[in-house]
DNA sequence: CCCTATCTTTTACGCGCGCAAAATTTTAAT
DNA sequence: ATTAAAATTTTGCGCGCGTAAAAGATAGGG
């Protein structure tokens, strides 16, 4: 492949008999040149291998190929699993994603943004902490870059969203649950750290009305990112004081159910609908491993592929028509009900 | 805090009143410029929010304060953790981490590595995919850039290794399930990915004959990352057709001990030490959901912070003596008994 | 107070490439 | 063939900063 080291796009340019500057432009856009030059350039690519300077090529660039995507803590699967398929949309459009963890820190979130800043992309990818996210950070930002907000919601910051259908998905589980036995109280922490979690509590309170039924909210405290142990301990608290009014429990995300559904093992309840059960646990995100937990999680689906592939359309789309959009866009795909044994 | 934007570091020098050189040497090394001239600067840095630009900054310089950090699989919780530990590391010591996940592919492996040439790192931490990885192009990586491997070893290949001890982890582990009950078998994947997973194999082979018992392998069909779901399918198998000769049953890692468990759960077989118990499962690493599963899962607890801790002092420590080591280290750390309920 | 040794700052240059405008070639229409 | 229009390539310049060498400032000893 290469025989000697090429030192920059000049010497490069020189061994395929063409200008510097076409080259450049061959490796901004291969299309953009002639097929003919672009033939020698590739035939010279395969003898010398060399690569443009990365620094070089963005130091006094108007606008790079790199894509920020800022997520609020890797450690959660779900947002590991939407990161990645970002990651992987952005790849496939020929843009370089770079991905930022907040390590669940919402000061993390905007030193983020800063570096980012600096690296001049062309557009930003953001899941938002929320209410905690420092809302005058993430509108500079907005300001400055096109950004695109994805999973969690802020009014009038981003120039479109994409996240799912809170309303539409509990209420399937909500009907679900009326239809196949006693209806769900619902569980969650006190201290919602995310805009989702207010919004399903709400969906699930008129999902209730409209079927007639009360609702019930148990709201436990519980800080941090460890929302097993929060719906275990918690969870189990409740559980053995028989505090719930109801036999099924509906839990604001998979996580706590996860907790719950160990916290109920742990007291000796036989979870499921079958007969001889002693209650139902119903979750929310289908988290990799509600597949696997005992009994498995009956939840929602998020359509992660859908979400990340609209979100990042959504961005290129405002991208290559070099144009914030006139009106910021909402768009939410719906959840599908994943039925399993534990609801 | 800013009042006009500055352009460039020429600018903020002059109204630092300081020479622009200067300046620059206090970003690299704040300590290099006298406490005079740093007070000047940190002062009017503080008028007018400045910062250098990235691509500015490293294309014409020698060694940059990148650091590569790449891991197989984000998706999997084990590096997800380990990863987020080196990345904090990394910004503790003042640099700029840049995490790359491969998604499970070892060919996107050779991209990261590709991608991070360019970006000109001053060293890369590597969790290599072991077998599976491109030998070749990791050894011609390990010319050009301080490398340290952790988590899998690949032998002659990058200065140093940092990870875990498996034979004395697994060892721990068998001693304490001979002592407390039947001998274990051992389970695992036929076509295992990852270097630890042969380490174990032999591990758990030696500690048997150690404590006079004969070793007893089952190895399973499967592909791909989806442990949990081997550990389901192909643990489930066996468990209906009674194929195990002991009760007690040794997982190669967490993931397939939980697949393993939510079989068994399917079963309706009771796993866990106690009186009426039907089987034991133990796994190895301490995932994060171990403590949830049903029952809580008995497992090693990997130092994830001192790996993460070492890799990261170690690739620092060739990088400030500037000169690669004289001779390859390798550091293991003991795995910790997590006594739990299933085994 | 002067002079030297040491530490800091400045001068001067170049890194590798993007980009706008000018020059050239190709294409298409007459 | 001729020529204007369109597409492509080249010329020329500057981006923002690192860095070596030169100039200057500082401190300590006599």
């Amino acid at each position: 492949m290469s025989h000697s080291k090429i030192r920059n796009m000049e010497e490069f340019a020189a061994l395929s008999g063409i200008s510097r500057p076409t080259v450049s432009k061959y490796f901004n856009d291969p299309e953009s040149v002639r097929a003919s030059t672009r033939a020698k350039i590739e035939e010279s690519l395969k003898k010398y291998d060399y690569q443009p300077n990365v620094f070089a090529m963005n130091q006094n660039r108007r606008t790079t190929k790199n894509i920020g995507v800022v997520v609020p803590n890797l450690a959660d699967p779900f947002f590991s699993e939407i990161g990645r398929r970002v990651e992987l949309a952005c790849i496939d459009a020929g843009y370089s994603p770079i991905l930022l963890n907040s390590h669940g820190n919402p000061a993390m979130e905007q030193d983020n943004l800063n570096s980012l800043r600096s690296l001049k992309p062309a557009g930003v990818l953001l899941a938002p902490f929320g209410r905690t996210s420092d809302l005058d950070a993430v509108h500079a930002f907005d300001e400055d870059f096109p950004l695109v907000l994805f999973d969690a919601n802020m009014s009038d910051v981003g120039q479109a969203f994409v996240g799912t259908d809170n309303s539409q998905s509990v209420n399937l589980m909500v009907e679900y649950l009326c239809r196949s036995g006693e209806a769900p109280c619902f569980f969650e922490i006190k201290s919602a750290l995310n805009p989702n979690a207010n919004k399903r509590r709400l969906a699930y309170i008129e999902s209730m009305e409209r079927h007639g039924h009360e609702p019930r909210i148990f709201q436990v405290d519980g800080e941090g990112w460890n929302f097993e142990e929060i719906g275990s301990i918690e969870g189990g608290r409740l559980l053995s004081a028989k505090a719930f009014n109801t036999n099924t429990i509906l839990c604001s995300n998979d996580r706590l159910a996860i907790g719950m559904l160990s916290a109920a093992y742990g007291l000796g309840l036989r979870v499921g609908h079958g007969a001889g059960c002693d209650l139902r646990i119903a979750g929310h995100d289908d988290h990799p491993f509600s597949r696997f937990t005992c009994p498995p999680l009956t939840t929602i689906a998020q359509d992660y592929e859908a979400i990340a592939n609209r979100a990042v359309s959504e961005l290129f789309g405002m991208l290559e028509n070099n144009e914030r959009l006139s009106n910021r866009t909402e768009t939410t795909f719906e959840g599908r009900l994943i039925m399993r044994d534990s609801a």
